[in-house]
DNA sequence: AGATGGATGCGTACGTCGTACGCGTCGATG
DNA sequence: CATCGACGCGTACGACGTACGCATCCATCT
């Protein structure tokens, strides 16, 4: 009887993984099934409506981590520090909950669930990939701190709520007869396009949060004298760039013109092989 | 005299900064002027050239850190790891740099300069931009533990090396006499492609170490057998777009045919704007 | 030669983290 | 009324980053 852990769903041993955080679950399929089942056994002592905040759920605890996530960022985030604020022992987690990770990773489901994904099929696949772009975008705007956990995700951890927002992304090529493999380098390129702004958008809530806590105010724009990416001499271009044209920062407005160019490129693709719909 | 702490560069009072990593400098013109003075004042003892090994000094902790990084991932770099390669007392690294956070940022410094930009004007944009993004791919390839670092440099922190990356690309624009926030919105659009995928690298690799680490051999390819993004049923698209082609998971591949229809986006852009080149 | 003072190495200690373990208490069931 | 599983949680351990202060060394100046 050895120390070593086992996975949460199948029981069966899991190996240490390196120096990498612990795992949980040996398999996507595990957790897939750790997922199934923890939805199917949900009414247990209460029968479920009654949320009167007395008794400890891992409906609770998920929206105590997303709150303490989305109000101080991913790096607030402790066990301590949700437990105090649903006012419970720090042991008391884990009867719901198999581990910090799991526990994120149950927040990513719930924080991308609350953004609904559209019901109708879309004009065309422009308008199909708009329409996902936007949703993604809103998404991190919300929740900046499930992009560390997505950047993960695809090969690590299985997600229902990012593999159905794969799967509506898509479906925007529906009618359009295209191969499979073509389909998915469209989306594949325009999903990291839309990961990589997002990259920068967390980058910035994040500073943006910390200077607020620091000076006790949004510092939008710091002094910019000195800065030695606004001063020629070292990056000219860039200076030039950064300075010029209303704000360069203005995120969303990059956003949607990067977007464009991306649709613009998969058009030339689709184009080139005469599928142009 | 309170516990306040002060940056490293000025010795101004510093607020602690909310409840992400403390703050090693106050600001970007702070840090850059770190990098400065510590170039300058480099030799101290040892005349330099001789490094026998028995010396510390901030060069000897960063490769240590890097061999890190580069072997076990970001999470597996401790200052008493670090130490403990370098065979010295943890503390002993704190006389060479400021805080890990310091360490870090010299790491994605002295990793990134490892890579070298082009020195040679490149054909035209295409060319210059193809050449930027392969040097960018080479560089996550090689040190995948840079993307969380540069996700939050843009706007948190300085770094030379990241803003050098920027400048060579924008130079691709160089002969076309375009605004400079045209210019601008087309590095932007190829950044955040490049980032994004990269993100999928980085999560690929980081998974693949685990897995590596946890089986004893690279298990590439698990049981798709029951992984439920491989099985029709929820997501139809999604698991006939897994399973087909040769590999959807041929990251380079996928790479360059993303690359392209980004520049194909950037080349229509440009001929409704009449700068054809 | 001897004194001095800054640069350097590092041992100890504090407060944080995730979480293993085990005890106590409850509520439903026999 | 006895029993037993589910649940809450107090304590403890080994990681982490790093503040602080003492010891040592060497270049310099008397």
């Amino acid at each position: 009887m050895s120390v070593q852990p086992t996975c949460a769903s199948c029981g069966e041993a899991l190996e240490p993984a390196g120096r990498g955080r612990p795992r949980t679950y040996c398999s996507r399929a595990c957790q897939a099934r750790a997922y199934r089942t923890r939805k199917e056994e949900a009414p247990s002592r209460v029968p479920e409506g009654d949320d009167g905040g007395r008794h400890l759920t891992v409906e609770r605890i998920v929206r105590a981590g997303i709150a303490v996530a989305d109000a101080e960022g991913l790096d607030a985030l402790s066990m301590r520090r949700v437990a105090m604020e649903l006012g419970t022992g720090t042991m008391s987690l884990y009867r719901h909950v198999a581990s910090k990770d799991d526990l994120v990773a149950l927040m990513v489901e719930a924080a991308m669930a609350e953004v609904p994904l559209p019901d109708s099929p879309p004009r065309n696949w422009r308008h199909g990939l708009e329409r996902a772009a936007h949703r993604d975008w809103d998404l991190y705007h919300r929740h900046p701190w499930i992009l560390p956990r997505v950047m993960v995700t695809t090969r690590a951890y299985f997600s229902p709520a990012l593999a159905a927002d794969s799967e509506s992304a898509l479906s925007a090529f529906d009618g359009l007869d295209l191969e499979p493999a073509d389909a998915f380098r469209y989306m594949f390129l325009f999903a990291s396009y839309v990961q990589g702004v997002a990259l920068t958008l967390v980058g910035d809530a994040e500073a943006e949060r910390q200077s607020k806590a620091a000076t006790g105010e949004g510092a939008k724009d710091l002094d910019h004298a000195q800065d030695p990416l606004y001063e020629p001499g070292a990056y000219p271009r860039l200076a030039r760039a950064m300075r010029a044209g209303a704000d360069p920062w203005d995120l969303d407005a990059l956003f949607v013109s990067g977007l464009a160019g991306v649709l613009d490129g998969i058009a030339a693709d689709l184009a080139r092989r005469g599928k142009g719909a």
